[in-house]
DNA sequence: CTGAATCCCCTCTGATACTG
DNA sequence: CAGTATCAGAGGGGATTCAG
């Protein structure tokens, strides 16, 4: 998962806005890290320390092992996380945030804040433009 | 795009950190939004003021005028952009943030920086990873 | 307990063509 | 210029099954 993104920053160019320029596609790579549907959710639970492979799974509900090993192995191929692995009899796998990882916790805590201070907001304004919409006789 | 996510906070009760509190699901459709191939970018060229469409889509290169149709929609929905018709022969539709939508580029931004200060951190720890892998044997 | 492998659905996304 | 409609391909993600 997560993808090359092979493309040209051609476009930084054109931009001339402070943070226009410190965008472009390279930040898109990380975006997509932090905007999939789970990869947050875990670095944030990672926070309290390492956590096994099943606590991880119990803890973010309603993901499937698929996507919890596909997340792990992203994060940690991105060096945000740490494997551990303990050759005991039932498997033991450990995961925890590497120093990378526990510093991407703190620009996300700021957008976690502003999601919480506005999503009532939001919320308001998709309730608006709904109705509007369906109002006006769309099907 | 960007679909429901109705589910339980419960997992809110089963984290202790302060930044753990603040999470969980509701962020995640703040990130969804912050996260997918295209929003930030059209945010941010929109930092600059009012852009029409089609100014948009030549800056936001390699865009296909139906996902650019698609982001504008879902950013208005959610009351980040403001979509001004002019109602003259050749259509004339201005974007612009809104108070909310400038609101956004500040953790944005964040979120930027701290991409760019690591971004080599990261790569690098991707070429390692994959390197180990091929080594070892992997088809 | 971990996690790899398969099957399958469904959404996202791009290309193309068509209206106002 | 701005936007919609349609079609097709790629990939995300869940359920299930198998293995170390």
């Amino acid at each position: 998962m997560i993808d090359p993104i092979p493309e040209s920053d051609e476009q930084c160019a054109t931009v001339h806005t402070a943070i226009g320029q410190a965008s472009c596609k390279r930040v898109g790579q990380v975006l997509s890290r932090v905007g999939d549907k789970w990869s947050i959710l875990i670095i944030m639970f990672l926070t309290d320390g390492p956590q096994r492979f099943s606590q991880i799974k119990r803890s973010v509900d309603g993901i499937s092992q698929r996507m919890l090993t596909l997340c792990l192995r992203g994060l940690e191929r991105d060096g945000l996380v740490k494997r551990t692995v303990y050759e005991v009899v039932p498997a033991h796998v450990e995961y925890e945030l590497t120093p990378l990882g526990h510093s991407l916790t703190m620009p996300v805590a700021g957008l976690g804040r502003w999601a919480m201070e506005n999503l009532d907001e939001i919320e308001r304004a998709r309730d608006h433009f709904d109705n509007r919409n369906t109002l006006s006789g769309k099907k």
